[in-house]
DNA sequence: ATCTATTCATAAGT
DNA sequence: TACTTATGAATAGAT
C-alpha cells in the first residue's frame, strides 16, 4: 500500500519516520475505534512516539485492568496519577523516618531541630511508660502463678524468695543511661522456681495512655 | 474493504461480529506492531472481547509510564505489580513512622520497645550535638561581627556584656528537661547591640558527626 | 499538506 | 474456522 512495499523495520530517515509515524498512528486510532464499535470489544491504546509523545485511544477497559475508581481520566493521566502520588508520598515518608532516625539532618534549621527533639523525647517517654505498662502486667501474671503454685504445693517461702529479684527487674526498666535487662530474665526465674508448673501468659496488650 | 461497505456500528448478528472481531484483530494487532518496529514507538494495546477474552500487545511502554524494571508482564499485571508494590512500601513506611511517634504501640512486643527507645535515644543525642554545633558556629559568627564591629567603631565594653548572655544561650541548649530557649534570642541580642549593622550570616551547614 | 499508484485489509461468499 | 476474491482503505513516495 503505497508507491513501493517496505520492510519491517527501523525507518532511519528522521523525517520519513515521523511522517510515517503520524500516518500510521491515524490509522492506528481509527481501525483501533472501529474495532470497538462494529464488534462492541473493550480496548486501550497508548503510543509513545519516540520523542516520547504521548497519544491514547481507550474504551473504558481500564476499570477491567485496573481495577480502580469510576476511569473517566484517561490512561495515562490515571496511572500517572496514582504513581505519582504514592510516590511522593513514599519519599515524604522515608524523609519523615530519616529525620527520626536522624540519618541525616544537615538540610534542618535550628528551629525545627528543637521540634524534632522535643517530638523524640516525647516518644522515649512514651515507650518507657508502655514498658512499665507490659512489664507490671508481667509481674502481675508472675505473681498469680506464683499465688497459684504456693497454693497448690503449700509452700510459704518461694514467693518471698522471689520478690526481690523481681523488684530489680523493675528498677531495672527505668534505665536513663545503662542497658535495660530483657524481660526474658524474668521467665528464667520463673524455671527457678519450678520449671514444670509455670509458664508465663503472654500478657493482655492494651492500647497506652497517650 | 471487502465486498461491501459497511457502517461503523456494532455488527448485530453474532456470527459475523464475532468473526469481523477475529480478523480485525489480528490486523490491529499487525499494525500495532509495525508501527512500533517502523517508527521505533511504544506502543501497549489491550483487548477485551465482547465475551472478556483478553489479547494484547505490548512493546515496554510501561516502563516509561510507570518507570519499572525490564518489563516483560502484561500490562495489567505490571500496573497491579507497581501500584501494589507501592502501597505495601507506603503502610510500612506509615507504621515505621508510628513507631517513632509512637502513637499506636500496643502491638509491640516488649523486646521490640528496647530497640526503639535505644534508637530513640540515639536520635535525641544526634538532635542535640547537631543543635551545639549550629550554635557553636552561630556564636562564632555573632562573636566575629561583633569584633568586627567594636574594631569599627572604636567600642571596647559592648562584647563583654553580651557574653555571659551567650553563654546562658549555650547553656540552654544542653536540656536533659526543661525548654531550650530558640536561637532567634542571639539575633535579637545583635539587634540590641547594633540593629543596623550587625547582621547574623546564615551558617554554614554541614554534615553532623555520626 | 495533498496526491496517486500500489499494496493491504477485509466483507461476503464458499 | 479456513480459503477465496472483489472491493475499499491505507499509505509510501512524490509534489
Amino acid at each position: 500500500m503505497g508507491r513501493g512495499k517496505i520492510a519491517i523495520r527501523r525507518i532511519e530517515n528522521q523525517t520519513t519516520r515521523q511522517v510515517t509515524f503520524s500516518k500510521r498512528r491515524a490509522g492506528l486510532l481509527k481501525k483501533t475505534h472501529e474495532l470497538s464499535v462494529l464488534c462492541d470489544a473493550q480496548i486501550g491504546l497508548i503510543i509513545f512516539s519516540s520523542t516520547g509523545k504521548l497519544c491514547q485511544y481507550c474504551t473504558d477497559v481500564l476499570d477491567q485492568v485496573i481495577n480502580m475508581q469510576g476511569g473517566k481520566k484517561k490512561l495515562g493521566e490515571q496511572l500517572y496519577g496514582e504513581l505519582a502520588m504514592l510516590r511522593k508520598e513514599t519519599l515524604r515518608l522515608q524523609s519523615n523516618i530519616r529525620r527520626y532516625t536522624c540519618e541525616d539532618m544537615s538540610p534542618i534549621p535550628l528551629e525545627e531541630l528543637d521540634a524534632i527533639e522535643q517530638q523524640l523525647e516525647r516518644s522515649v517517654n512514651k515507650v518507657r511508660d508502655r514498658k512499665t505498662q507490659l512489664l507490671h502486667q508481667q509481674l502481675e501474671n508472675l505473681r498469680r502463678k506464683i499465688q497459684e503454685h504456693r497454693a497448690a504445693l503449700g509452700y510459704q517461702q518461694t514467693a518471698i524468695e522471689v520478690k526481690p529479684v523481681e523488684h530489680q527487674q523493675v528498677l531495672d526498666q527505668f534505665p536513663f543511661c545503662g542497658e535495660p535487662s530483657s524481660v526474658l530474665q524474668l521467665s528464667n526465674i520463673t524455671h527457678h522456681i519450678d520449671p514444670y508448673h509455670l509458664q508465663l501468659a503472654q500478657p493482655t496488650l492494651q492500647g497506652s495512655t497517650v
